[in-house]
RNA sequence: GGGUUGGUAGCUCAACGGUAGAGCAGCGUCCUUUUAAGUCGUUGGUUCCGGGUUCGAAUCCCGGCCAACCCA
């Protein structure tokens, strides 16, 4: 049992002498930093380094509240430790809470209890230090399990207040910057984001559970391939050679596939030099699951099965709500399937969309009040309809079946409509969640397609991936989630920076 | 990149051209089962930064920084 940090039975005003005197000029009791430094000086001066004391931890706040035995007060015994975020104090004895992992517990310390000088020194004690104490579980008045303290061990200062109780940091900017303030006092956030650690979580269980095997792959890569997106450019030294961060998984997951891992996943980062929005960071984290011998319809059970049992053991609700549209999101029951062309069809009114010139598809577009980029290809025209007038609509989930080829060169073309390829792209509550393909295994197709998309720049092509596809890659169904996205849905959360916990700001502002 | 809104005490917010305030936190009292505990007293400001207008600017104007939202 480590020693018990006593404070020196003295007050700080008595070590500096007129410290806390309003008339005095050095006055510091308005600077909380400057105050808590001088306690800490004390301790110090009284040979105690709170920095360097330690203490034991039996318990969790929680689970130390479900230890208590009905109607035995003080029968059980328990040590908790964790940061004072409340102080009720009440002269000869104090309520106060600390705050651990698994939220907070109530403390009673009463005078008799622990003795005259600890309990001297408990009363100098500020919010946000950091205490372990060990005591015996009762039951208030109020009906509150409570741990009624023997000693208690302080075993970090903190010399910078926390912020207020009630309403908590609302800054958001300070949420962001500072988000182990934002976890200690928002009990919202706390919640929201270890809700994201359990999903996580769970995804990993379900495809382990259904003999996926979980790999790493490169991060730095040549060529950055995948997906269309911008990438970070950074420089090996001793290499002298430029990489490119991954803006996907794809290509080495589908190595893989070739190496002979049947079912096979990563979750991990990627990395887009984009723009930064309410649904874009920088990095966001990404799961690809590919399985061989499957294909895109294959893909729709498995991310039915892996949404459905998230709901169940995860949120223990197949129903949403949904912020932005106040509609309420019901995974329960068939999923709604729609053809891509069918959607353009229905909110364009005009069934024969897909035979029209590419002016009259501009025509169609503006009439619908979007603005279109002369410079688009004739499907950038339609995509543009379907990301900015159809995907906002789709709350319920949705598979968007049979997307036009150009979307994509990396699935395989469908059988009977050589403008269609076999993917679907789950849609809800507005967003993309999780694209899914039948994965183009053909060596000689696949390179056809890359060239038709890269314009002729070879160097743009992964000659690597194809050498790897030549060696014969197992027909397969391949899948990605967006996790980020995948998490503002399940927590109701409005912004993406608010499941991610360092979401990322221009440097040097705020504080 | 463009538009809108915002930045005031450690935190949450007032004051909108005339002496910068409140609650919480802090500091000093009272109180041995409190629940935003209560009680009495009290300290605390480069009003984001830099210019300008004015007798006088947190407030109006210009520029910059940071953020949120909308748009591209």
């Amino acid at each position: 049992m480590p020693a018990q940090i006593a404070f020196a039975p003295c007050r700080v005003a008595w070590l500096i002498p007129g410290l806390f005197m309003s008339e005095n000029p050095s006055d510091i009791s308005h600077d909380q930093h400057a105050v808590r430094l001088a306690k800490l000086q004390e301790l110090r001066a009284a040979g105690q380094d709170p920095f360097r004391a330690e203490a034991p931890q039996t318990h969790f706040s929680a689970d130390a509240i479900k230890a208590y035995v009905d109607g035995q007060d003080y029968a059980v015994t328990v040590s908790v430790a964790g940061r004072l975020v409340t102080i009720r104090d009440m002269g000869k004895s104090q309520f106060v809470k600390i705050l651990d992992q698994q939220g907070q517990i109530q403390l009673y310390v009463k005078k008799d209890l622990v003795g005259d000088a600890a309990y001297a020194q408990f009363k100098k004690l500020d919010l946000g230090d950091i205490i372990g104490v060990t005591g015996s579980l009762f039951k208030t008045k109020s009906g509150e399990i409570t741990v009624r303290v023997d000693r208690y061990t302080l075993v970090s200062k903190a010399l910078r207040p926390l912020p207020e109780k009630w309403h908590g940091l609302s800054d958001p900017e300070q949420v962001y910057r500072q988000r182990y303030l934002d976890l200690i006092v928002n009990a919202e956030s706390r919640q929201r984001l270890q809700l994201r650690a359990r999903i996580v979580s769970h995804v990993r269980r379900f495809l382990e559970d259904r003999k996926f095997i979980e790999v790493e792959t490169p991060v730095l890569q040549n060529v950055a391939g995948g997906a269309a997106a911008r990438p970070f450019t950074t420089h090996h030294n001793a290499l002298d050679v430029d990489f490119f961060l991954r803006i996907s998984l794809e290509l080495y997951l589908k190595r893989m596939l070739v190496a002979g891992y049947d079912r096979v996943f990563e979750l991990g980062r990627n990395f887009r030099n984009e723009g930064i929005s309410r649904r874009h960071n920088p990095e966001f984290t990404m799961l690809e699951v590919y399985q061989a011998y499957s294909d895109y319809r294959g893909m729709m059970v498995l991310i039915k099965d892996l949404l459905t049992t998230l709901c169940r053991d995860v949120l223990g609700t197949s129903e949403i709500k949904h912020p932005a549209s106040g509609q309420v999101i019901n995974f329960a029951g068939e999923w709604r399937e729609a053809r891509y062309k069918d959607l353009v069809r229905e909110v364009t009114g005009d069934p024969q969309w897909f035979e029209r010139s590419k002016a009259e598809k501009v025509a169609g577009a503006e009439k619908l009040g979007l603005s279109v980029d002369p410079g688009w290809e004739d499907f950038e025209v339609t995509n543009e309809i379907f990301s900015k007038k159809i995907e906002p609509t789709l709350i319920q989930p949705t598979f968007v079946t049979h997307l036009p080829k150009e979307l994509c060169p990396l699935a395989k073309i469908t059988l009977n409509d050589p403008t269609t390829i076999d993917v679907f792209e789950l849609c809800i509550g507005g967003m993309e969640i999780a694209p899914a393909y039948s994965e183009q295994n053909d060596p000689a197709v696949q390179r056809q397609m890359f060239e038709a998309q890269s314009g002729g720049d070879q160097q743009a092509i992964d000659q690597d991936f194809l050498l790897a596809l030549e060696h014969g890659m197992p027909p397969a169904g391949g899948m990605g989630v967006g996790i980020d996205r995948l998490c503002i849905l399940l927590t109701g959360a409005e912004s993406i920076r608010d499941v991610i916990l360092f979401p990322q700001l221009r440097p040097g502002g705020g504080s």
